[in-house]
DNA sequence: CATGAATGAGCCTTCATTCAT
DNA sequence: AATGAATGAAGGCTCATTCAT
């Protein structure tokens, strides 16, 4: 007797193992130097079986974009429950995106290579929306936090919340990127790591929204 | 009577003229989706004489790369002239930064894509060489003019100039390649425009780093 | 019930049916003149089938070479199994050597280039060991059947075994491939064939090493 | 005053230049692997002027192979001419043969590869209808040199002067051009040199025609 | 005569995708 | 559902030859 159970269980871990294996050669090699073969090969499954789960080489990219988003998703949410007031939220935020770029470096290439060519992606595409609703998700939740910070006075009252918010999502994002790229600088010029350089980062941005008064 | 002098012109504009369609390409699309074929019929030539000109593809896109390299550095030198005080350089090297990217857009994502892929690239190529060269160059600037400002007094005494100088470096590189993918969620979410969050980076930036003794 | 075996089978033919499909070409043109769309076409496939077969043009060309190869040695076995005498053994593999040329003329040409080239190719590369295993294969047949000529008194004993060998295998080689270049001449000259000249060389061949002693 | 006779001599010695210099590079490389910039930057002119004395690469290749083809000629007509009896003659047109391969290997391998592309070539072409007249002079002198031998009885009167003439002719030839690309493993087997080999060739072959009678 | 920039057909190879089994 | 052989368009690059100067 065939047992169907396992088989509806193996469809889902099936595209699970080749999300996982795509991910793996994204991460070391890049988009467009992994071929489906070596996907198949590394799933261990049949070419084109790669088309049964996915429609195309593009949509393997999208989906592990996807999963590091809503990795990052899940840290922020987790990190933010620990915080009470409006700056450390706000503080928070950054520091869980340092923390998931140490955490998962090679999700950071991919993610931001996606966001380098979203100019020429088709807004329609549900996983293209998918990427605009997680930043908004993080959008809302930053100028939400500033202004609770201006509220209960953690966070000084001289900035205007959405644009502070903006700032620090861009600026944020920005500097873990391009963190990465000159490690090699960092090191040669005074022997200094990423990680110091974003714990400064960090730490200089806290000094610059807090309430300073009484 | 022959002129000659316009030949020895023609040459060197010939290669301009190459690179002024290879870049618009590479700023259109992207360097792997650019194809040697476009760029021959884009600059009005055989796809034999591109490589009269240049002995490579990736040649063809460090030269565009160089091209970029070279217009900030010449944006921040002339800017620069104009400032007295330590504070005063600071925010105008950052200025420099975001003139440049509204005045050549294209060459940012080029650039970006090339310090994306130093980590692969031989640091032997002279091209290699002289991107690093130019972000020393930046760095070492940076740095004088944040203890320029300590001492005149213009910026805070409690920094660590080396520390700040990358913070800022890379902070306002990241801000400026990140600002630009986010210039639809801007618009959608508070109808604001990169070029004023911009503005409010470098303001919050200077206030960051004022003195504000006495 | 499906049969599997005949799968095996065709997967096995159609790489036989490319190299013959090459061969046809390599031997009517030359390996610099053919082009593997050529290839794909004569063989009726399409041109990338040809890399899930072959990895490149070039092991394409050893894989003839080395069918070439393997046909002379055939010969030559299957031929020295009837004789019984130093002598007789000798002038059969000449003979066959002769014969091979009357047989498969195509793979001489090949082979010639292919050795011309030697010099230039990778002594480590499998294909090129095996050309040289089988040159040393049939030279140590020749001279072991020298010695043995010398012994059972069919072949004159004033020659050097080694030498010997040496000259009648380089000889009959060249012999064979130039008698080939130079039909048109034999008939405009004195209307002879490439064979009666094959056979007149066999034959005097023979009286050179016959013992004449009593 | 300008001098006009210098001129009509650097017309030809421009010639000859662009062959020595062709030649050089045939040598060391090969035809296909040789480009016509090589061969203009070689000869210290532009690669245009190859086309004023040349009318295609072939044609150069052709001028090299007719000089290689003289060469050839001018050692037997020299070497010839201290000879007396028949058999002196046929050695000494085996040992020119030797002697050029020596003197000038460059040349072998360029009229080998000649040879073996003849069947394609058009026997109208006035290159080929020149190699052939040469071919066809050596084999006159040969054979006549053999009935030479004959009545003078330095050779054995049981052969065929025409068949003989064509055996040694090509023998000789093929055995020539195959010493060369079994350098290697006469060293590997026996340690000996290819000139051993020729000349224990030379050797073997006086031995066969010599007249033992009486 | 001489030049050398320009040409463009053609080369080998790769790889996302399809489809008969 | 799974396979993997087959496809063929496309890519970067080369080079013998031409021709305006």
């Amino acid at each position: 007797m065939k047992e169907k159970i396992p088989e509806k269980i193996n469809k889902e871990e099936k595209r699970l193992m080749i999300i996982d294996a795509s991910e793996k050669l994204f991460f070391e090699k890049n988009y467009e130097d992994t071929t489906m073969t070596e996907i198949a090969k590394n799933a261990g499954i049949a070419k084109g079986t790669l088309y049964l789960y996915f429609s195309s080489k593009k949509d393997l990219y999208f989906s592990v974009v996807v999963r590091g988003l809503k990795l990052i998703e899940d840290l922020i949410r987790k990190n933010i429950k620990t915080c009470h007031t409006g700056i450390e939220k706000v503080v928070m935020m950054g520091k869980s995106y340092v923390e998931f770029y140490k955490e998962y470096p090679g999700y950071y290439n991919l993610i931001v290579n996606y966001e380098s060519q979203k100019a020429h992606l088709n807004p329609e595409d549900p996983l293209v929306r998918l990427s605009y609703e997680k930043s908004e998700m993080i959008f809302d939740y930053l100028s939400k936090s500033i202004i609770e910070g201006i509220k209960d006075k953690t966070i000084r009252k001289d900035v205007d919340p959405q644009k502070l918010a903006m700032v620090l999502w861009t600026q944020t994002t920005g500097m873990v990127q391009q963190v990465k790229l000159r490690e090699i600088l960092y090191k040669k010029w005074s022997n200094t790591t990423p990680e110091t350089i974003l714990d400064y980062y960090i730490e200089l941005t806290k000094k610059t929204l807090q309430n300073n008064e009484s």
